[in-house]
DNA sequence: TAGTGGTCTAGACCACAGC
DNA sequence: CTGTGGTCTAGACCACTAT
């Protein structure tokens, strides 16, 4: 029998979200089960069915739950996650971003745009530009034909870095990517990974199908000619956080 | 002059929050600036204060801003960042986290717990033990003297893996940690970094010092003997995701 | 004392699911 | 039709901050 203290500090709809969130963490509410709805928790704990929302709401925004209009509320199920390793994104001898998807029997589904345009000031900053400057920009968001979508990657090309591989980096770059390019071309590359993890913005969130709750994985994949220090592209890789984890083997 | 469409399908609280978000984003409130007051705001968009707190709210639980009671609400300044290299945190050839703080002027503050406890499910399939078995599990709370949590590091350690280094797993494993001890013993270790992302459960909030709207960032290491392929443990670390970020070279 | 955000009550209307 | 979650209004009390 559920209650509410109202003395304590924790305030009542927290405190209703405090048992919801134990019995789903116990296993009590399985993922798919339903919760009570909202008028019946609010009866249960002697509230206003404002406030039983709001403890919904915790949970909802903590990507716990899943409301679903006219039905109720579910325990969320955790998608399947993708493994994705080190240099699945970009390197030639990898099958790549293709074959991952041929495995699983989907269809790849990849849109390009290609942009002069500013980059952020962090990423000026690492190809040595003005900030403010435009430089090459490639958009491509993957996602599958009939599914959410994978992941959103921008690369931005320093104007020397452009300069070497000629015209390709304008269109496709071809089987292994921009780094595949400078490879041919003769240079030997470094590169480092950047990883951080925020909160989508409301663009991200429609853009690779985020719940609510759950948070993006962000890669800077800084590439540099080893033998100058020269940076000669900046790539950021944004990916859904419950859908996909790294795996760096060290 | 900002107004409210309201036969729009976006909700009121939704277009404001919207309007703020992007004078938050375009510089327009820089980090540290005021935000109107929530009766200001109802005001200004002709709502009830309820629905003006929803749209602070909604800014609030995505980590853009800061309310302070009796002060009002605040665009979010993004703490320092901690860059963390591969390896800063096992690998006996680095000064590690101690070191780190020094060059920070900062003193280190760390609580070990050693139990012996059933891991998680995924991390008894690693180490190779029956679900709900017992094992060694080392706690490790990082912190600083004065400032916010840095991290929390939990070591499983399997029976086998435990034995081969003797009691110093009980105690504190010395410089280097377990890895070390490992190395001592002559084992040529496989290391591979599984890296997540979550929105933190409440304790972790606490226990983290983080605020609304910071997902946490999660390192899975698996750690084995190249020459068997038995896992020797598997450790967990949790990092606020707005004051670390993941360097991996390649 | 006045202004701030944090929370709750009370009641209402809407869009949507399922029967 | 009933039950569900999504949202808004209207008004209230609290704790906290600053003057």
């Amino acid at each position: 029998m559920p209650t509410i203290d109202r003395r304590s500090d924790r305030p009542p709809y927290r405190q209703i979200a405090d048992n919801l969130r134990a019995a789903i963490l116990s296993g009590e509410l399985p993922p798919g089960a339903k919760l009570p709805s909202e008028r019946e928790l609010a009866e249960e704990y002697g509230v206003e069915r404002a406030t039983a929302h709001r403890a919904v709401q915790e949970l909802y925004l903590a990507g716990l739950v899943a409301p679903q209009q006219g039905r109720g509320v579910f325990v969320r199920t955790r998608p399947p996650v993708r493994r994705i390793s080190r240099n699945r994104l970009t390197r030639r001898d990898q099958r790549g971003f293709y074959g991952d998807l041929e495995d699983a029997g989907l269809q790849a589904n990849v849109t390009t745009t290609i942009t002069h345009r500013s980059p952020p000031d962090s990423v000026a900053e690492l190809l040595g530009v003005e900030p403010g400057t435009p430089v090459l920009v490639r958009d491509r968001h993957m996602g599958t034909a009939n599914g959410p979508a994978l992941h959103h990657v921008t690369t931005y090309c320093t104007p020397s870095g452009v300069e070497r591989v000629a015209k390709r980096a304008q269109d496709n770059a071809g089987p292994g990517g921009m780094c595949a390019r400078f490879e041919d071309a003769g240079y030997e590359l470094v590169q480092q990974d950047i990883v951080a993890a925020r909160m989508p913005l409301p663009d991200e969130t429609t853009a690779l199908d985020i719940d609510a709750g759950i948070p993006i994985l962000t890669i800077l994949r800084i590439t540099t000619d080893s033998s100058t220090g020269d940076t000669l592209e900046v790539t950021d890789v944004r990916l859904a956080a419950d859908r996909n984890e790294l795996r760096y083997p060290i």
